[in-house]
RNA sequence: GGCAGCGUAGCUCAGGGGUUAGAGCAACCGGCUCAUAAUCGGUAGGUCAGUGGUUCGAAUCCACUCGCUGCUACCA
């Protein structure tokens, strides 16, 4: 058993705040929202108090993008995606607490009051910074929005933060023959004055809070260190712009918004005060903000690596008083076929689309198998439908139908007594101890896949025992032997049952109800419980559907 | 261009200075027939991208080369 469980810890899952500007596709639930819920699953089930948080990020200039690229109000790509995130969290049972969107008049509040605390603090001052402006359109561009030719390439549509021909990064006063591309006019650069954040102030507080962490990701602390040993500058934190919360002081008059890069960061906080409002208990957030026994996790991509280990942190350690990261475990990318998948290139389809076509624990199956931890992997529909065929049904599926099965057959459904135990059986029911305990610290270190194959490694253990003491055959010889062996092959399944729950959480329930146990399965706790003899199982049916496909259907016509 | 990571069996991935390099799946052989043609055991399969170093010893450390990916901070 975990300490955790007995001590009860706040454990805060902060998950990376999706652009509400398109569908999500397989690679952002590989990379961030899976592996959150896998843990903060756990952790509900280990005893602790676990808080799950994120939401839409609506101001983010993706969204703001489409909306101009379809002539509508940024807020109605939010109302149009927000709801599919949702949808999509309910059917692959992404267990949010709160998944709310940074538009609520709570999170402008926050950030209000974490700007106030950040200018009292003195990190925040004024300065003045030249920017390109619309003439015709009446506003400043962001750097997104100015196109030209690149200077490097020649490309005649680069953009003023990158050119997507040569993939350099670029500064919009570097492009040659500049335009708008509201309105397609040369641009002209204006004067105007922004607050910044004095991001460079924290160089030396940063390092020394780096170079102390242990357990983290080995790319996510070398990265991070790089980055900080390379030299902070301070960032602006309010832009020339009407769509985004707006500065909660005057100073600048009117016509500035938030800096979507700090707004959005504070969601974590935001969203946590909100979801302790709605729990009617305003001062609950603080539990897992500013207890320093809490530990708070933040689950991203490592494309956001540098806003998670280094802004962010400066901004909670300008703020005084909040926790600091315990651990950023971001994933690297899972590509299709060899592609990143991405929103903007329609690499990838919507994760939606394979939830028609495959149960919600297949999809979480293939992708835990698979999780991106350290590099780069590879993902492509034949592979899902071969982990959910040849072993998510074959191995886990098939235990859990065999046994129950043969018990019912057998002993009419009813768990039978546990007779003498000779090494075999004290084996494997020693060995579920040990595997719970096992995936359990494989999880709270965040190695997810290394904690779903120590569990489908000790369900082909158990396999192997039964093919070793073939209660089949004892069933006509000596029915106690066999009553022997399907009481530990139910012992093996009912801790697997509670190891697996994370990874699949809709099969693990189904089973929790066919060993006959009442309740839902996350209140059982993570502990290896025994069957109770005379017990009345559940009527089982097959956990998994087979995935019918065209080689297969030839295999065996064959 | 700079920085980081990766390149390990047919496939997807672990490992990472020290006895014969690992897993799952696929292949092959055998067993079993309780189970969704599921399962169990066994066999075979890799000069760990290449070259050169350090070392008693390198897949593991270093340098260089080739290939892939990501980041490069006003997308977050």
């Amino acid at each position: 058993m975990s300490n955790a469980s007995q001590s009860g810890r706040h454990i805060l899952v902060a998950v990376a705040w999706p652009y509400a500007n398109g569908p999500l596709h397989l690679g952002h639930i590989a990379g961030a929202y899976l592996p959150a819920d896998i843990f903060a699953r756990y952790h509900r089930m280990a005893g602790n108090r676990v808080l799950m948080v994120s939401g839409s990020d609506q101001h983010g200039t993706p969204v703001t993008v489409r909306a101009e690229h379809e002539g509508v109000p940024p807020q109605e790509i939010v109302d149009r995606f927000h709801p599919q995130f949702l949808q999509l969290w309910h059917e692959l049972g992404i267990s949010f607490d709160l998944f709310t969107t940074t538009g609520t008049p709570n999170h402008a509040e926050v950030v209000r009051d974490v700007f106030l605390r950040l200018l009292e603090h003195g990190y925040i001052y004024k300065g003045k910074t030249h920017q390109f402006f619309d003439a015709q359109a009446g506003r400043f561009l962001p750097d997104r929005y100015v196109e030209g030719t690149c200077p490097h390439c020649g490309y005649e549509r680069a953009r003023g933060d990158q050119c997507d021909h040569c993939g350099r990064t670029l500064d919009p006063d570097q492009l040659i023959r500049p335009r708008s591309r509201l309105t397609g006019a040369a641009p002209e650069m204006r004067e105007t004055e922004h607050f910044f954040f004095k991001l460079s102030a924290f160089q030396q507080p940063l390092l020394d809070w780096l170079r102390g962490r242990t357990g983290w990701r080995k790319h996510v602390l070398n990265f991070s260190i790089g980055f900080v040993e390379e030299g902070l500058h301070d960032r602006a934190i309010t832009r020339d712009i009407e769509w985004g919360v707006p500065v909660p002081v005057e100073d600048l008059g009117a016509g500035k918004r938030m800096y979507v890069w700090i707004e959005a960061l504070i969601g974590y906080l935001s969203a946590s005060k909100e979801w302790a409002q709605e729990a009617g208990e305003p001062d609950a957030w603080r539990a897992w903000w500013e207890d320093p026994a809490a530990g708070t996790y933040y689950f991203i991509g490592k494309d956001n690596i540098p806003f998670h280990t280094i802004i962010w942190p400066a901004i909670l350690m300008g703020h005084g008083g909040l926790n600091l990261p315990a651990d950023v475990p971001a994933n690297q990318y899972v590509t299709f076929k060899g592609e990143k998948a991405s929103k903007s290139q329609g690499v990838g389809e919507p994760a939606l689309g394979y939830l028609e076509r495959f149960q919600p624990d297949a999809v979480r199956y293939a992708l835990a198998a698979n999780l991106p931890e350290n590099s780069d992997t590879d993902m492509t529909e034949a592979e899902i439908i071969r982990r959910n065929n040849d072993e998510l049904v074959a191995t886990w599926g098939n235990l859990v139908n065999r046994v129950l099965a043969m018990t019912h057959r057998t002993f009419a459904g009813r768990v039978p007594p546990a007779g003498a135990l000779d090494h075999r059986d004290e084996a494997i029911i020693a060995g579920a101890r040990t595997m719970l305990h096992q995936v359990g610290e494989l999880i709270e270190a965040v190695h997810l896949k290394a904690a779903l194959a120590a569990a489908m490694a000790f369900a082909q253990e158990a396999n192997g025992y039964l093919s070793d003491t073939e209660p089949w055959k004892a069933a006509k010889s000596d029915p106690a032997r066999a009553g022997t062996s399907l009481y530990v092959a139910l012992c093996a399944i009912t801790a697997l049952d509670v190891a697996l729950y994370p990874f699949l959480p809709f099969s693990s329930q189904k089973v929790h109800e066919y060993l006959g146990l009442s309740g839902g399965i996350e209140d059982a706790g993570w502990e290896a419980r025994l069957p109770q003899p005379g017990a009345t199982l559940g009527t089982a049916e097959p956990l998994f559907r087979k995935i019918e496909t065209p080689e297969g259907e030839a295999r065996l016509s064959a």
